[in-house]
DNA sequence: CAGTGTGAAGTTGTTCACAGCA
DNA sequence: TGCTGTGAACAACTTCACACTG
C-alpha cells in the first residue's frame, strides 16, 4: 500500500515504534495534569518533561490523531482520551501468566497495569507448592490446565516469567493454544510463527546500558 | 584490552546503544552454549537465534573487541569472557533500592541480577510496616538512613521503585547523596543534573507496543 | 565456499527551518 | 509572538555487497 497524502484518512500510516513507546509516558503525565485541573498543554512544555524535541512531540501526537491550536496547545482532557483510545488503554485486556516466581508475582500484584486496561486473570506454574494458592486474588493453576482455560476465555495475551530453560517450551504451548501475543520476560529470544506477536522485555538490556554509561563516565 | 576497532590512537568509538542492549542476550545464550560444551559459534548461527542480520552480529561482537576466524566463527569461551568484561558483568556492582513494594521486592529477590554482577545491598522505604524487616536477606531501612549508608559504602547505583509521585523527590535525594546512576522504574521521567546517568525502564512502553501490534493485526 | 570484516547504500527516526495561524 | 504542522536536512542504525581468508 502506498502512503496516502490524504489527511482525511484516520491512520493508514505505520506508527514508528519509538513513538508508540513514548505515548504511555505522555499519557501518564497528561492524566496527572488533568487531575490537577490543567486545561491546556503545549508541545514544547510537554517535551520539556521528557527532554524531547518539541517537534517530536507534535509529530507523536499527530500520529495518535490529536490536533492542537496555535499559541494555545492541546486540550489536556481531549488528549488523554485520544491517547487512551489510540493505545487501547481504555479497553480490557486479559492475560495469562506462566511462571509464578518472584517476577511473575510482582507483575500480578503490580497495580499499575490497571491504568493500561490489562488484567492478569490467571497464573500457571508446574511447582506443586504454588498450584492451588492465589496471589492477590489471582489463582495459580497447574500448567496442564492452561489449554482448557485459554480456549474458553479467549485470552489473547500470554506472559512468560519462567526461567530461560522453560521459555521456548511455554511459548510453543501458548502458540498451539491460540495466544495471539506473547510478552516474554525470560532473558532469551523465543521463536514463534510469524502470525504471533512477541515482545521481549529483557531487563538485562537496561542494566547493560547503565553499566556502560557508568564505565564511560569514569574516563 | 585492545579494541580491534581502534585504528591508530583514536578515542574509543562510541558503541551504539542498540548494540549494548543486544549484548546481554548474546551473553546469556553463549554461557548456555559454553555449558553445553560448544566450542565454536558463527555469527550467522548466533544471528538466527535472535532473528538478526548476521552482519549485525559481526559488528556488535567487533565493538566488544572480539575477533573470529573465517569459516569457523568465534571461540565460545573467549566470547563469553570478552562480553562479560565489556559489559562489566564480571565485576561487582552494588546498588540501593528505594521503594520496597511489589516491584522492588521482586527486583531484590530476582536471582538473575547475580549473572550481571549486580547486588542490591539495601532497600529503603517510608512505610513503618516494612522498615526493619528484610527481603531475602536484604534489609529494609528507613529512608532517612539512606544518606549515611550511601556515603559510607560508595554505592553508585540507585534504583527507584516508588510510586510516580515520590520518584522525583527520591531522585533529588539520590543526586544529593552522590549516586552516579539512577535506574528508574516509576512511570515518569525524572530530571537530574547532566553528570548523573538515568535509565528509565517504563514497563508500559512494552505493553503499548504489544497492544498496538494486536490492534494492527486485526485489520 | 562458509565465514569474517568493512565501506557503501538504504532505511528509519530525529531535528531543523519555516509557513500559517490566532 | 508562541504555537502547530510539515517538508527537508540530518543522524543513527541496519542491511547489502564484496574483498579477503583458511
Amino acid at each position: 500500500m502506498e502512503k496516502s497524502l490524504m489527511h482525511k484518512d484516520k491512520k493508514p500510516v505505520a506508527v514508528p515504534e519509538p513513538t508508540i513507546r513514548r505515548m504511555p509516558a505522555y499519557l501518564t503525565l497528561l492524566r496527572q495534569l488533568k487531575d490537577e485541573g490543567q486545561e491546556f498543554i503545549s508541545a514544547p512544555r510537554l517535551a520539556s518533561f521528557f527532554n524531547l524535541d518539541p517537534t517530536q512531540v507534535v509529530k507523536d501526537l499527530a500520529y495518535a490523531g490529536a490536533a492542537g491550536r496555535p499559541k494555545v496547545g492541546y486540550v489536556v482532557e481531549k488528549l488523554v482520551e485520544i491517547l487512551e483510545e489510540f493505545l487501547g488503554f481504555n479497553r480490557k485486556h486479559e492475560a495469562f501468566l506462566v511462571g509464578a516466581g518472584f517476577l511473575g508475582s510482582a507483575l500480578i500484584q503490580y497495580q499499575g497495569f490497571r491504568e493500561a486496561g490489562m488484567k492478569i486473570v490467571a497464573a500457571f506454574d508446574t511447582d506443586k507448592k504454588k498450584i492451588g494458592k492465589d496471589i492477590s486474588g489471582v489463582p495459580v493453576f497447574d500448567l496442564a490446565k492452561f489449554r482448557d482455560l485459554a480456549g474458553r476465555l479467549h485470552i489473547s495475551i500470554g506472559i512468560i516469567t519462567t526461567p530461560s530453560s522453560a521459555a521456548q517450551q511455554i511459548a510453543d504451548l501458548m502458540v498451539g493454544w491460540g495466544i495471539k501475543a506473547i510478552w516474554n520476560f525470560a532473558p532469551i529470544s523465543i521463536k514463534v510463527p510469524p502470525h504471533v506477536i512477541v515482545q521481549d522485555t529483557h531487563i538485562y538490556a537496561n542494566l547493560a546500558v547503565i553499566l556502560n554509561k557508568l564505565n564511560n563516565a569514569g574516563r
